[in-house]
DNA sequence: TGTACATCAGTGAACGCGCGTTCACTGATGTAC
DNA sequence: TGTACATCAGTGAACGCGCGTTCACTGATGTAC
């Protein structure tokens, strides 16, 4: 648990221990514990360092989770930009985008779920952007059906979002295998065309 | 916060505060702490006992919340029954079923979350039950196409769930006014015929 | 009818624990003269 | 070049708190004889 014989950082480097502390916390957020396990004190003898070391970072132990929660918003909009870069084609860009979507919930279950439970505001809407963007193309190319983008990609996110925090709550649930399809098609409108 | 003078419960009786228990926890729960809020100690002090005497009905302090969430599930079926039973019309029911489901999750947030968090496994399968009716029965009457209701019943419910979860914890957004038409109607394949 | 006894619903005091936070500090490294 | 000083990265010990849980108990109420 504890690592000892951590040498110091060099002077001038002392911001270094604040990115430590956000990956201890992601790293204790996941390994089990959820929420509750990422205390101060655990954080710290996570890194190897005495608990009052962490003050010259953080003001209190809440702002941690607030950090990396922020820090997992601004990571999960850049996926989902360097994936919808990655696709040309509409329909498959924005079926890409929502496959990146879930697969960050399944990577990282409970920094997702500090993400989007509590203190979900406005942080958001940068990932949201990608999404209406992406069907927003859709509609253009004729692939997707729809007035109101902005509105439907709400709702295409909701049920992104009802799918992504059942599997990470129930895992072992036998979901069908088509079911993010089965989810997207209808909320987004896509259509043969 | 302590209720003092709280008269002992009749010989025979003493199940009774088995209930109480189980309200206190509730009140506890919806009363803005959340989850950590049910703490053994603030039940007690709720209810005007000791703490001990909680070791009479439950065998430590996770029980608690795990009735908590038993009793939801049955109280969340019970609801939807009820409403499927007074709607004849298979479309206005299933709509009136979601709505019930909905409404559920506003009036109890905090119990929703508990019984939807973590502790989900096939408690929920007795209200998904009356989802599946609806929606065959729409299904059955030509309101909704689609041949396979046991999974569009799944997708469905992934929809509310994710409407319902983020009302609760995004509470000050603006969701449209339509929404929950606009996270069914399709997610159903409901048609005009 | 009286009394000993069993049962029942709960108490009171105490335990050890991990937590967040405070305070005064230490020891290495760079800078001014 | 030597030395006093400031800065920086981090410590160690201690605090008070609420928690879950244990233990031996109390006092009212019903039952058997």
């Amino acid at each position: 648990m504890t690592a000892p014989h951590r040498p110091r950082n060099p002077r001038g480097e002392g911001g270094r221990l604040r990115e430590q502390i956000l990956a201890a916390a992601s790293e204790l957020l996941d390994a089990g514990g959820g929420e509750r396990a990422v205390t101060l004190r655990a954080v710290a003898r996570r890194i190897g360092i005495a608990p009052p070391s962490i003050y010259a970072h953080f003001p209190d132990q809440p702002a941690i989770l607030l950090a990396v929660a922020r820090c997992g918003f601004a990571d999960l909009a850049a996926r989902l930009r360097s994936t919808a870069a990655a696709v040309e084609e509409p329909r498959q860009r924005l079926h890409a985008v929502c496959r990146t979507y879930l697969e960050y919930a399944r990577h990282h279950p409970q920094r997702y779920r500090v993400m989007f439970g509590d203190l979900w505001t406005t942080q958001g809407t940068e990932a949201m952007r990608v999404l209406t963007d992406s069907l927003t193309a859709c509609v253009a190319s004729g692939h997707a059906i729809g007035k109101d983008p902005a509105t439907d990609t709400i709702v295409l996110w909701l049920g992104l979002h009802g799918l992504a925090h059942q599997r990470i709550v129930a895992g072992s649930y036998a979901w069908p295998t088509d079911i993010t399809q089965r989810l997207t098609v209808p909320l987004a409108h896509l259509v043969e065309i």
